[in-house]
DNA sequence: ATGCCTCAGCTCCTGAGA
């Protein structure tokens, strides 16, 4: 079974390359579940109909302009929600499902501007909220992968510069803190799991040719249960769409596992 | 240079992203 995110910056403009990467796999290396973060769109206006016309299922939770997540599945999907339970939030940033057995989630983590800002106190109250909830999960027999658009930094092996970020938005030790707060609940990095010292990165800036510079950060993650800790066959950033026309500033990361 | 690029929208500038 093949997991994958991708935060693709408006899915309107991200479709064909979405469906050429759903394409680009043999039928064996098919990614079985997508989710999406940033699709930018109104449900009213989600391309469901081209992901059912290649044999996916669809779950989406969008709004207009910003935000919006995503879950394409080969599979049939239950248990479908939409943001974090109790957790009262303007923005569409997290849905699940139940596919194969496994409890999925897609996230897309606030962002949180910089320490001082209003939003960065956002994310941390945002922070808050889904780790209780991923924590009355885990109480849950199903094995968890919790997928997305992090924005957090795990460690300074995920920083292009960690001298000149040190602290700032994405690499700060109250946003690791809480990434920490999520492994303590019983969960593992996938990537780190198969690439424990390789430097890779998931996101590269538009300005500077940050991509061409190879100035990145990792901040799009898979975590997963830790019963599937031996069950982990490969976890691999696929820089492949960010070398495209009009590509998403992010790359796609996927996980294989036996199952 | 919080300046560089990209996207959406109350669109020819602005806010936000990370």
């Amino acid at each position: 079974m093949k997991l994958a995110t991708w935060n693709v910056n408006s899915l309107n403009v991200r479709l064909p390359h979405v469906l050429d990467w759903l394409e680009s796999h043999t039928v064996e290396e098919a990614i079985d579940v997508l989710v999406l973060q940033e699709t930018k769109l109104t449900d009213d206006k989600f391309p469901a109909q081209a992901f059912i016309d290649k044999g996916y299922e669809v779950a989406y939770f969008g709004q207009k302009t910003y935000n919006g997540v995503a879950i394409i599945s080969r599979h049939p999907m239950t248990g479908v929600q939409k943001n974090i339970p109790g957790f009262e939030d303007e923005m569409a940033r997290v849905i699940s499902a139940q596919v194969l057995g496994v409890q999925v989630i897609g996230a897309y983590f606030p962002n949180g501007q910089s320490p001082e800002s209003d939003k960065f106190a956002y994310k941390m109250r945002w922070l808050e909220a889904l780790t209780q909830w991923v924590k009355s999960l885990s109480e849950q027999p199903s094995p968890i992968a919790l997928m997305g658009d992090y924005n957090i930094t795990w460690d300074d092996l995920d920083v292009w510069d960690p001298v000149e970020l040190a602290g700032t938005i994405h690499c700060t030790l109250e946003e690791r803190a809480h990434f920490k707060n999520l492994i303590d609940l019983g969960l593992f990095d996938a990537f780190r799991q198969i690439h424990p010292e390789e430097k890779k990165f998931s996101w590269w800036d538009y300005r500077e040719a940050a991509f061409r510079r190879n100035k990145g950060l990792r901040i799009d993650h898979i975590l997963l249960s830790d019963s599937l800790k031996n069950d982990v066959l490969g976890c691999e950033i696929d820089k492949e769409p960010r070398k495209k026309e009009r590509p998403s500033d992010h790359a796609p990361v996927w996980v294989k596992i036996k199952r």
